[in-house]
RNA sequence: CGCGGAGUAGAGCAGUCCGGUAGCUCGUCGGGCUCAUAACCCGGAGGUCGUAGGUUCAAAUCCUGCCUCCGCAACCA
């Protein structure tokens, strides 16, 4: 039926454990455009997004909410899926790795890799923090301590399975000799080979069996999927696949053409996917596009203000479309990009609203002026003005090609805003309200317009994958036809003329004041953080009432205070907080404290103070801690010193 | 030596792989125009490409050292 080339694009599934920020919708939006730009190629494109639902944190973060872990992900993919909808992505499927088939076909893989020794029981020895009940490797401690809690680890053991992969990294090497370009950009694959191939893999853990929330493994079912085999298997198992008897829907779409992820994920895709595949006997995705983050602006200042942007926020006070163009024009492909209120208005007022918006009203507005409104055909009276704009046209369009075949889609952007730029220019020389003055420059107008028309139609074209719906306003403003955007159709030669214009939709977007803007917002964050004070001043208050009834003498006596002389006092290293102290109290302690912000390790040499000595040892930054110094609390920090004269070792009570 | 990224005009970036006239957007200054959303068009000013060496006829680009910034991570016992 048809014989068109098939397309099919990827982005990662997303987490459920709470819901995306802008940064994941950055993702989807980017191949969205890739994806839309392929269609209007003239490729079959099927594109696939979904929800990564399963895994322990998920598990807690359920329990944590009083919600079976279903209930818990149902809800959040439900919220990602309407995100995604609100940004208009125009996915074919989304799957969720809790959809039964994909459990089911994960299942059949992890027993065919099973059954051909790809997967072997043993042990996963690693160290075990009980209270986060997480298990971490050597390399993710920090000073031997659990990364999450700072806290001592246990070393132990707990019965897994691993997928082999040093046996095919080989294998792997080879064919990323034999195919430079599976990985883009190429930096991120120098990383890879650097830091995971050369040095050799490690086999991969594959099972769990101290949570239950994943797919259950048929010769083993204490044991549940771990993570990666059942993520990444989503590519396949979405469209048909089976370890026996694939779907046809899966032979004709895989190997994947491209799959989007974050530089994050480069590892996953580029090492232990293939290997998967490989192992599976089922050839590999013929490219994998890493891309870079999408920072807050500048991180500090959005700290201190509680500055973070969400999508659903921002689409309400920018629209949709103005949030799809920054991201997709002003993300570069290598280094991350940001994201600020004051650019994003910049971007919209500039490219969207005076550039593009203006020339769509200007145009149509001569239109309806000279021509009532109907578009006319071009004549013979052509000149030099006409080429010069056809050819500016072209090259936009031609450098809009061979960009987005690179998925270098911000500087495809840019070529397209050329094309419209050159619009603009070309009213400048034709100067069409003074040709209206003339009776015998009608013909020459009429070619103006209808260039005009054409050309605004082409660039549009090429604006669609960014922003749809406005590439769609146009085409309503314009009265294209059903197939004017579709990419054999990007020439002169289409009919635009005999069709009526709508004038009065033309204002596609409202020039945003800035200042006004950033107003309304400041206003809405101080309130914001008003509110934030007035509860913490409640819960202070409310906690400090719960001391008030909760503590007797007996309770206070437990803690005991002693005076200390500091005896010595440095910064701990990379740290801006820490100071390791000696005190000594008649005994010599050592002591962390976080008080390098506002004290100088010299002016507290010699000071006496109180200690709280019988406190449970504990390790900050590495190093021990047997004490805490008492000192106000707050912005601005007061150790408590004492007399000179109260001897070293006496008790405060 | 924890890992990673980056220093190019007032701001944001491209150019670096593959050496050969330093480019884009915003801003700024001057001019033009009046169809249009105080918009659009033209022109100017503004950079010894972080720094010190090296290779070369030639370095933003290749090599070596150093400096600075940022992210991750960690952190108020």
């Amino acid at each position: 039926m048809n014989n068109k080339e098939k397309f099919y694009i990827t982005t990662a599934i997303a987490y459920t454990s709470k819901l995306p920020h802008i940064g994941n919708i950055y993702e989807i939006i980017l191949t969205d455009a890739i994806a839309r730009y392929k269609k209007k190629k003239g490729y079959d494109v099927f594109f696939l997004t979904g929800t990564d639902e399963h895994g322990q944190k998920i598990q807690a973060e359920a329990e944590a909410s009083g919600v079976t872990p279903q209930e818990y992900v149902d809800k959040i993919a439900g919220g990602i899926k309407d995100l995604w909808d609100l940004y208009q992505c125009e996915y074919d499927k989304f799957i969720r790795t809790t959809d039964k088939q994909h459990e089911k076909v994960v299942s059949h893989i992890y027993t065919k890799l099973y059954e051909q020794g790809d997967i072997y029981k043993s042990a996963y020895e690693g160290h075990y923090c009980t209270p986060c009940e997480s298990f971490w490797t050597d390399s993710q401690l920090v000073d031997g301590k659990c990364p999450d809690c700072g806290r001592e680890v246990k070393k132990a053991k707990e019965e897994a399975y691993f997928l082999r992969l040093s046996k095919y990294a080989d294998r792997l090497l080879e064919y990323y000799d034999a195919h430079p370009e599976f990985i883009t950009p190429v930096s991120r694959k120098n990383e890879m080979v650097n830091n995971f191939l050369k040095p050799g893999l490690q086999d991969l853990c594959v099972s769990r069996s101290s949570f239950t929330w994943g797919v259950p493994l048929e010769f083993d079912p204490k044991h549940v999927s771990y993570v990666w085999i059942d993520a990444l298997s989503n590519y396949i198992t979405a469209i048909g696949y089976d370890t026996e008897n694939p779907e046809e829907s899966y032979k004709k779409l895989w190997p994947a053409d491209l799959h989007v992820i974050g530089k994050d994920i480069v590892r996953f895709h580029t090492i232990y996917w293939p290997i998967i595949l490989m192992a599976l006997d089922v050839p590999l995705p013929k490219k994998v596009l890493g891309h870079p983050w999408l920072l807050f602006g500048d991180s500090k200042m959005s700290k201190s203000k509680g500055n973070v942007l969400y999508g659903d926020k921002l689409a309400e006070q920018f629209g949709v479309d103005a949030v799809r163009y920054y991201l997709l024009s002003e993300m570069g492909f290598y280094n991350d990009g940001s994201i600020t209120y004051e650019s994003l208005i910049a971007r919209t007022n500039s490219d969207l609203a005076n550039i593009i918006g203006n020339l769509v009203s200007r145009t149509s507005a001569m239109i309806k002026q000279y021509f009532d409104g109907v578009v006319p055909a071009p004549t013979s009276a052509t000149a030099e003005a006409d080429e010069t704009l056809k050819n500016a046209v072209n090259n936009a369009k031609e450098a809009f090609m061979a960009k987005m075949d690179e998925y270098l889609v911000a500087d495809a952007c840019e070529a397209v805003l050329n094309g419209f730029k050159a619009c603009n220019k070309y009213i400048d020389e034709t100067t069409p309200w003074v040709l209206a003055k003339d009776e015998n420059s009608r013909d020459r107008l009429a070619t103006v317009m209808a260039n005009l028309v054409q050309s605004i139609r082409i660039c549009t074209a090429m604006l669609y994958p960014y922003i749809p719906s406005t590439a769609k306003r146009i085409a309503e403003v314009f009265s294209y036809g059903e197939d004017a955007y579709d990419y054999d159709k990007l020439c002169y030669c289409y009919k635009v003329d005999g069709v009526t214009v709508n004038a009065d939709g033309a204002k596609l977007f409202e020039r945003i004041d800035e200042k006004k803007f950033m107003a309304a917002i400041e206003a809405e964050q101080k309130a914001a953080k008003k509110e934030k004070k007035a509860e913490e001043k409640k819960e202070k208050k409310a906690e400090k009432a719960a001391v008030k009834e909760a503590i007797g003498i007996e309770e206070f006596a437990k803690v005991e205070l002693t005076v200390g002389k500091i005896l010595t006092c440095e910064k701990v290293e990379k740290s801006d907080k820490l100071l390791k102290l000696t005190v000594d109290i008649g005994e010599v302690r050592q002591v962390v404290s976080g008080i390098a912000k506002w004290y100088a390790p010299d002016e507290l040499i010699g000071k006496k103070v109180i200690l709280v000595s019988n406190l449970r040892p504990a390790v900050l930054r590495g190093v021990e801690s047997n004490g805490m110094i008492l000192a106000s609390g707050g912005d601005e920090v007061k150790v408590v010193f004492i007399d000179d004269s109260v001897p070293v070792g006496s008790k405060v009570q």
